[in-house]
RNA sequence: ACGGUAACCGUCUCUAUCGCUGGCAGUGCGUGCAAACGUGCUGCGAGAGGAAAGUCCGGGCAACUCGAGCCACCAUACUUCCUAACGGGAAGGCGGCAGGAAGGAAAGCGUCCUGCCGACAGCAAGUGCCACAGAAAGACAAACCGCCUACGGGCAAGGGUGCAAGCGCGAGGUAAGAGCUCACGACAGGUGGCAGUGAUGCCGCCCGAUGGCAAACCUUAUGGGUUGAAAGACCAAAUAUACCGGCAGUUAAGGGCUGGCUCGCCCGUUGCCGAGGGGUAGGUCGAUAGAGGCCGGCGGCGACGUCGGCAGUAGAUUGAUGAUAGAGGCUGUCGCAUUGCGACAGGACAGAACCCGGCUUACGUGGUUGCCGUUUUC
RNA sequence: GGCUCCUUAGCUCAACUGAAUAGAGCAUCUGACUACGGAUCAGAAGGUUGCAGGUUUGAAUCCUGCAGGAGUCA
């Protein structure tokens, strides 16, 4: 349940060019987050979303750094993923996301943690939003 | 004992839970005749550094290029050795700095010893530069003050300028002076002897264009083909498709079989099917056993060499080592109290990406050794 | 992973082949002019030449090592 392997991971070129091309964006500081809802046979089967965790080079000089920002926020991930599996397996539905770390200095695992729920929450909201859009906004 | 400095060595340990990347074993599923491959699960065991960094040098490896020589460009620069190679290292020479010892009336004034440092070839191959100041900044020199004078001039001793003014000192010499001459000494060049593999050192003779700058142009000697794993090799979906074959359609364009017409055949053309080359996405290899490490013997002052033995899968590719909790050890502060206990805090620099040998830079703490200083005891 | 270049006043740039006081425009400050402001005129202040060493009598310049910032190669 708690896992995180390859297969969850977002590799594919053609993919992550797609994404940052058409996917929406929105952002919960210290990430920016773009997500896009992608047909289920690009992906693996059995994967209900794949992820991307990038840092800039510019807010962070030292490898040691990027790797310790990414290492967070993938134990992160890998323990808010539960619930957001939860609703894609419910709705049967499938995304792609990509977390960019856009702060300049590293936050604690704790606070990390805490942004995580307010993140999952916001994606799932969002998500939702696109597939059954309110009335309001179909005239 | 403490502190400083230089060099070298090490880079906290253990346990539990969840997770990541390879490996091995078992097992389920799929493809396949099988071997095997892919994928899921379970178990076992492995998983960052002394700098992995900067990319400053040198190699391996790979592709391309290449008849030879010269020039240009770049790099290096005391000697000998080590090494696959090096701009690296070892030992030595020379020079500088610091300290000590004996000497000396005294002065780094020479000698000896110790430690540290040195981009340390050539300015006596040529060219160039040396601001301001100064008479003059490198030349068969030059006269501002000054010295001498027979009033034509002569003079580099003294003053002054400056980072730097034609070697130092004494004597002779002279109108006054001058390496002009001589003795002693310093420096550079040539030459001979001795010691050393050599740099070089010591001793003698001859000579004297006796300032500095080559991190100024340059000269000499040696080396350098270019590009770097995003190198390179292989497999290869979908879509489009060169070329080839088959079938069907069409004379609505065309050509040939004839000088003309008709029919037929062939080429062509269109569509479908098959086969197929290049090649994209993607994947595999390159790619982790290496000029490797540890221990011991032998050779060498040493870098290092050699012989024997031992142990050992890091290998990702949007890029694996993380999170949480506990215990121990280390350092610092405080308290109790005395060399123990308790509390609190800290734990650096930093993350492999084809692989090695160096260099440079960053760095908390612990240990070892050399040298120096301070204090205490003998 | 490889390669190339740059760094000078608050900003944009000079200073050629080393020479001592590092210069110009804009901006800032002071004064003049004006009823006041702008424009104009006169003057002033402002620099560890990215940092640390070295060569040299002397370094922004030459050399070495760092730091920061750009660009480039699929």
């Amino acid at each position: 349940m708690y896992t995180f392997g390859k297969h969850e991971r977002l590799c594919s070129k053609k993919l992550i060019d797609a994404l940052f091309l058409s996917g929406h964006k929105f952002i919960l500081f210290p990430y920016s987050v773009h997500w896009m809802v992608c047909p289920r046979e690009l992906l693996p089967p059995g994967t209900p979303a794949q992820v991307l965790i990038a840092t800039s080079k510019k807010k962070f000089h030292h490898a040691v750094d990027r790797n310790r920002v990414k290492r967070l926020t993938r134990e992160c991930y890998r323990l808010h993923k539960p619930t957001l599996y939860q609703y894609l397996e419910c709705h049967d539905t499938t995304i792609v996301l990509a977390l960019n770390y856009i702060h300049n200095e590293i936050l604690s695992y704790q606070t990390l943690n805490h942004k995580f729920d307010r993140l999952t929450s916001m994606l799932i909201e969002a998500v939702n939003k696109q597939l059954n859009p309110p009335p309001s906004q179909q005239p």
